[in-house]
Parts: C-alpha cells; structure tokens; sequence
DNA sequence: ATCAGCGAATTTTTT
DNA sequence: ATTCGCTGAT
C-alpha cells in the first residue's frame, strides 16, 4: 500500500501491522522520495513507541535518520518552547512539572485559597486543570465555557496556578501542550516556519489525542497537508485522560481531501480470539464500523473460568500457568495475567508466591517518581533553575536539616527580595533573616552546594548526583529514615546514577538540561524488562500495544469490569468495551477469561455477578473450566446456559458436568436457588485446584497439584509477640517489629527478609520456635 | 520537628 | 484492608 500527498487516515485494527506501516513510510519518503529527513515529524505517545520507531526506520535506512524529528507529542512541544521560550514569557530555562510537582504545587494553592470550607480536592482540581487545558481554555474561557457552578472559582485557582507556575518559569506537561499550540497559532511566523518545514507529519495512535494534540497536527500539517494519522478507534482507552474520540471518527471533515485506508487483516491472534474480542466492541454505537479478519486458525477455544472468590480465581490462574509451563505449552515469559485495576494484582501475586512462579508487575510508582530519586534530581532542578520553588522546598528537607515550616518561611521572604531566587536567598542567608544556630548554618551550606552544582554544570549529571549524595550524607539520611526499606532506596539512587552515566555515554556532551527533560518526559522508562522466566502482570491500560502468547483476563464482573464508574455515562459504558477489546487482543494463541462471584472491594464483599460482556461472547467459542458446584450455577443461572458445547475440549466433561450442581450448591434447572447454607466440600478448606476437577484433557490442563496445605494457619496467642519470630504461608519466617492489638486479630508489622515490612493479622501468622 | 492516632478515600495514568 | 493525610500532642 502507497499513498502520495495529501491527508490520510490510516484505520489499523488491532494487530494489523500498524507500526510497521508507519515506519515504512517514513523509510520510503527519506530513501524513495529524498525528503531530507528534518522535514518529516513523527509523532508518537510513550517515548517507547518513538524509540521503537526509531530504531525500525534507522535500520531499514542503514543509516542515521540525522535531523529527523521524531518524538512523543509532548517532548517535541517543549523542543519547540525551549526554542522560542522568550516569545512565550520565560525568563529563564523551563522548568517541566511533572505529575507530581504539579500536585505539590495545587496543594500550596488550594492552602492559600483555603477561605472556605468547601474547596476542591487536589485530585479533582487537577482534572479540571487538565480538561480546561486540553481543550485549550484560560481561565476565562473556562468561566464562559464550563457550565458548572463552580467554575468561577475553579478558574481563580487555575489563574493562581499559573502564575505560580510561571514565576518559576513552570510548565506542566498539559502546559507543554497548550503553550506549543498558542505560540503556533497566534505568533504567526512561528507556526508558519514550521508547517512550511515540515513537509510531511504523520502520527501514531491518533485515536489518543485530546483537542490540543489535534490543533497541534492541524497547525503543522497546514503548509503541505501531508498528514498521515494512524490509529484504531476501537482502542480508545484514555478518554478520562482528555483524549477526543472524534478527531479520528471526523478526520475527513478536519482535513481537506482526506482519504482513509483500512487495515483489517489481523496477523496476531487466532479467529476465537479475534471473534470474541469484537463480538464485545461492536455492540458500541459510535465507532467507524469493520470487521477484523485473519488467516490465522481457529486455534483452541477461549477458556473461561467462574471462580468462587478471587483467591480461589488467581490460584486457577497460576496453576494453569504452571501446568502449561510444566507440559512444555508455553514459556512464562509468554505469558500475560490483565486486570481491570492495580487493585487486583494483589491476589495474583499471593497465588504466584504460594505456588512458586515468578512474576513482574509492570506500572506501579515509575522509577524518577520514587522518592529517593526526586529528592536528589530536585537538586539539580534548582541548580539549573534558581526559582524553581517546587524543588526548594523538596531539598530543604531532603535530608532533614533542621529547617521547618517556620525557617522556610523565613528563606522565602528573602528569596522574594531576591527575585524569587531562592538559591541566591540561601547563599545570603545571616543573622537578619531570622534563621539562627543550627539551621542557619545548614541554610547557607545548602546554598553553597547549589551553587556549587550550578558553577559546575557541564561537569555531566552523573557527578553533580555524586556530588550531592555525598554533600548531603544521603546515605545516612536514607538509613536513619528508612528503615528496612533502605536497601531497595540505595539500590534506586545506585541505578539513578548509572542511568545518568549511559546518558552521558550516549548524549555525551549534552547539557544538564536535556538530561533533566529525560527525566521528566521519560517518567515511566521502561525498565523491569520482560524477562523470558517471568510471567507478566499489569492493568489492561498497560498493555496497550503489546503482544503475548498467551493471557489472561481476570476479574471480568459486573462492577469491575465493566466498571462501576461507567454506568452513569454511556460513553463510558463504551470505552469498557473497547478497554476489553484491547485486552482480548493482545492474546496470540491463548486467551483465558475469568471472573469470581464474590470479590472483596474496599473491604465490602461485592458480588456484581459474571460481567454482561461474558454474555456477548459467542459461546461456541468458549469453553469453560469452572469448578462443578460454580458451572452449575452459571449454567442455570447466570447466563441462561452452558459455555462450552461439544466439539471442544476432548472427551470426559459433558457427562461429568451434565450432573450439574454435583456438589450441591448452585441452583436448580427450575432456576430456584438452593440455600447456601449447604456445605460445601471446600468452603473451610481452600479447593485444591478445584478449577479442573473433571477437565481431563490430559497435558495441558491435567488435575494439578495444588495446596497440599492449607494456607490459614491458626495461631495461638501470646501476650506479647513483639520480637518473636513467626511464620507466613506466603512470605516465610519473620520478626515481629511491631503489634497493634492482642489476640488473633491483633495487627502485626512483621518483617520478613527479602520481603520487607508488612502489616498482618496475628491469626495468619504462627509462632515459630 | 516529629509522630502517633484517627478519619477518609480507594479506575484506568502513555507525558 | 490499607494507605494517606491531617491534627494535636510531645
């Protein structure tokens, strides 16, 4: 497929080559074409994808893609800022505020706002800043636009915000956004020296972007109108995050004499996957309607699991896994378990830790997010840029110098006579400031260090953080607060400075300041690499664009997933579905559905029931592995008949499962529900994996061996258990640091080597000699 | 300046 | 159940 000039959409379905569509273009136009590489933007989401991208095109080039300008949205908008900083009111570096330097600072403006009681919530602020300034509203259009009671006062503290954000030459990562699209827009020669640059643009996973990203595209793809947009408005998942679903289903009413192209051949998954997958979809109303199709086989049936609760579904999971493993079906490494929420890892890691499988959770706090790490990045923010206030007040108790609210009060009435120079307030520090003994002593040293840290700026990041671990005795700092969680810290702030050493071998000379935009647009680095031993676990948001063999889909209830917060609004309803398409998709060979009755949520037993998407599914598609007492019930209740009709799954299990109800529970054919007071073989003993009772398919889904013993210990109290040792069923021997309570119920802080600290209830736990 | 103790909140999060 | 953040006490 070619295309010449001119706009076009480029629908990818889901494992339809996109990325490689992308990257052969962008190869053709540089080789094929002779573009000179700097007249083509490419942009992406996740620097992986931009890395990922780079790395293809440079490689079918066979050389440096030189000048090339290619990059995720918001690092290619603040390399436009940077260059144009001064038409835009800077007066120094930009600084960029990451997710959590922006709550730090809503914070301070929500306290100063503080004059009633009624004020918003940091979280909700934030997303109302977010809104506004996705769809590129000031403070005043956001009063005239907002149709919300509240608005006037939304847009005072958005108006705070900002110019508390730029007096210390600010940008959050929406600002990035934002500013790019003003200084094109309304600075005329501006937007007009880069849509003539750039002769081609072209950008992936278009269905992501919010109206800022669009007007963006639109301003740079003016000059030659060669826009290439790619994207799958099936997998639209971040519509909370901004992102406007109809900038891809409009794009030919956005562009002039657009064409679209439809990529439906799937060459990922097999035709039971790809079947269920969109039987979910396309029950949504607003999407660009096709079909998917592959070549591929039909490949097994998906399976599909009803648990009684979400331990007993985790433990079907990993044993599943383990069996696989053990028949030689797949690799852990092959091998993806999705959730809905973070929430439920828990339950899956615990089942991974009992049965013996390693694991890697991706997502989670990323790296530069860790404490330890801002602390000492923070530093040299300051360094670079005086007045960044944000970071002042990080550093000044990292590590604690005896300086509090009340003499950082004091630092900053000098840092205001000062220009809000908060290191040159530091370096002035005396007697007159109010500071006096020990802290004032610390103040000025900290001065020195900053300054010290900016004299020597081209010294490369690597040794300003060596310089301030060691000025600021950190490692101590680190040990006194820390605790057991020491070494993991010290282990973060070792890999800080290795990471600042690869960047100095691979940047070289660069500045401390491209360094420190690394770190703040490269907030979720990928590291933990997926690793051929270990099995992977994530949310489904985190497994967009990724591929495994095999997955699994756990939690797929009514109230989770879909999730309750969706009901209010169908739109929302909508993005569930294509949330579980996306998830669906990313299977290969094997694809594993399962669901639990009852499920803790926040501590409540919640039990929304089987989700409606199990309903969609089609049936001949499935098979199902749940225990005899739970088939029953879903077979005559939940969803009106069985999964799993004959043709799959060998020999052996209609019969045994026609019983229906073998073990007792469940409901009758007439649909009365038998009461539940009915013991049940394993309602005291946890079932041994009673997920494949009478699967006997032989290999791969052979009865396995599961808990031998059980995992609840019950444990005899002693008057004081503080010191003892005990032990865990799931993580071993440990000591007992700290009890909150007597008796079985008592709370313990128990710290297990390899594990760390961690809160139990006495009764889980038993004495060890 | 620090910490225990209490009440509140808890979807997803590419940058 | 847990974690988070604030408050009041030390």
């Amino acid at each position: 497929m070619l295309h010449g000039e001119g706009p076009v959409l480029v629908l990818a379905g889901a494992g339809s080559g996109k990325t490689r569509v992308l990257t052969r273009r962008l190869a053709h136009l540089i080789l094929r074409r002779d573009v000179p590489p700097d007249r083509v933007l490419a942009v992406t989401f996740t620097n992986k994808a931009a890395d990922e991208m780079k790395k293809r095109v440079e490689a079918m080039l066979g050389f440096e893609a030189a000048g090339l300008w290619i990059g995720t949205f918001h690092s290619i908008c603040l390399r436009l800022l940077r260059r144009h900083s001064d038409r835009l009111g800077f007066t120094g570096p930009i600084t960029v505020f990451d997710d959590d330097d922006q709550t730090s600072l809503l914070k301070e403006v929500l306290k100063a706002h503080n004059s009633d009681t009624e004020t918003p919530k940091v979280r909700e602020l934030k997303s109302i800043l977010g809104m506004a300034k996705n769809k590129l509203w000031s403070p005043d259009d956001l009063i005239e636009e907002w149709d919300h009671r509240d608005a006037v006062r939304f847009a005072e503290l958005y108006r705070t915000y900002q110019k508390r954000l730029r007096a210390q030459n600010g940008a959050d990562f929406d600002d990035l956004l934002f500013l790019a699209v003003k200084l094109l827009e309304e600075q005329e020669e501006v937007g007009d020296h880069y849509a003539r640059k750039f002769q081609y643009v072209l950008v992936d996973e278009y269905q992501d972007t919010n109206h800022a990203q669009f007007r963006l595209v639109r301003r740079l793809g003016a000059g030659w109108n060669n826009v290439m947009v790619v994207g799958d408005d099936d997998q639209s998942i971040y519509r909370w995050r901004g992102a406007d679903i109809t900038n891809i289903l409009s794009f030919e009413q956005h562009f002039r004499n657009a064409r679209a192209l439809s990529m439906t051949q799937n060459y990922r998954s097999t035709q039971n996957i790809l079947a269920i997958a969109q039987a979910v979809v396309e029950k949504n109303e607003g999407r660009r309607d096709k079909s998917i199709w592959t070549e591929n086989p039909s490949g097994e049936p998906v399976g599909l699991t009803l648990a009684q609760d979400e331990e007993e579904e985790a433990r079907v999971i990993v044993s599943r896994i383990k069996d696989g493993m053990r028949s030689g079906a797949w690799a852990a490494g092959e091998v993806a378990v999705l959730y809905r929420v973070h929430a439920q890892s828990r339950a899956i890691e615990e089942a991974c830790l009992v049965l013996g499988l390693d694991y890697l959770i991706v997502g989670g706090v990323a790296f530069y997010q860790r404490r330890e790490v801002k602390d000492l990045v923070a530093y040299l923010k300051l360094a670079l840029n005086p007045r960044d206030e944000v970071s002042f007040r990080r550093v000044l108790t990292a590590p604690k110098r005896g300086i509090g609210d009340k003499g950082r009060e004091q630092i900053e009435a000098v840092a205001l006579r000062q220009g809000g120079d908060y290191v040159a307030a530091l370096s002035a520090l005396d007697g007159s400031s109010g500071l006096k003994g020990k802290a004032l002593k610390s103040g000025i040293e900290l001065g020195h260090l900053l300054e010290d840290l900016a004299r020597r700026k081209n010294d490369g990041p690597e040794a300003l953080l060596k310089t301030v671990v060691e000025r600021t005795d950190y490692e101590s700092f680190l040990r006194e607060t820390e605790g057991p969680d020491f070494e993991e810290r010290w282990a973060n702030v070792q890999e800080l400075l290795e990471g600042a050493a690869r960047f100095e071998r691979a940047r070289g000379q660069d500045s401390l300041e491209a360094y420190l935009d690394q770190i703040a647009l490269y907030t979720n680095l990928d590291r933990g690499q997926l690793s051929a031993d270990r099995i992977t676990l994530m949310t489904v948001h985190n497994a967009k664009g990724l591929e495994f063999p095999v997955v699994f889909i756990t939690g797929i209830e009514e109230g989770l997933f879909p999730h309750a917060s969706s009901y209010s609004d169908p739109a929302e309803l909508e993005e569930e579905r294509r949330l579980f398409y996306v998830a669906a998709t990313r299977a290969m060979k094997r694809l594993f559905l399962s669901a639990s009755l009852d499920r803790r949520r926040m501590n409540r037993m919640s039990d929304g029931g089987p989700s409606r998407f199990l309903d969609e599914i089609p049936r001949d598609r499935v098979q199902e592995f749940s225990s005899p007492g739970i088939r029953s019930r879903s077979a005559f209740g939940l969803h009106g008949g069985g999964y799993g009709s004959a043709g799959y799954g060998g020999a052996g299990r209609g019969a045994a499962y026609g019983a229906g109800g073998v073990t007792g529970r469940g409901r009758a054919p007439g649909g009365s529900q038998i009461s539940d007071d009915l013991p049940l073989p394993w309602d005291d003993d946890p079932p041994a994996g009673s997920s494949e009772v009478g699967a006997g398919q032989g290999g791969l889904f052979d009865r396995h061996s599961a808990l031998d013993e059980p995992v609840v210990h019950r444990t005899p109290q002693a008057r004081s258990l503080r010191g003892s040792r005990v032990e865990h069923a799931v993580f071993g021997t440990g000591r007992v640091v700290d009890e909150d309570g007597s008796g079985p119920d008592a709370r313990l802080t128990i710290e297990f080597p390899g594990f760390g600290k961690k809160k139990i209830v006495a009764r889980y736990v038993q004495p060890v000699a």
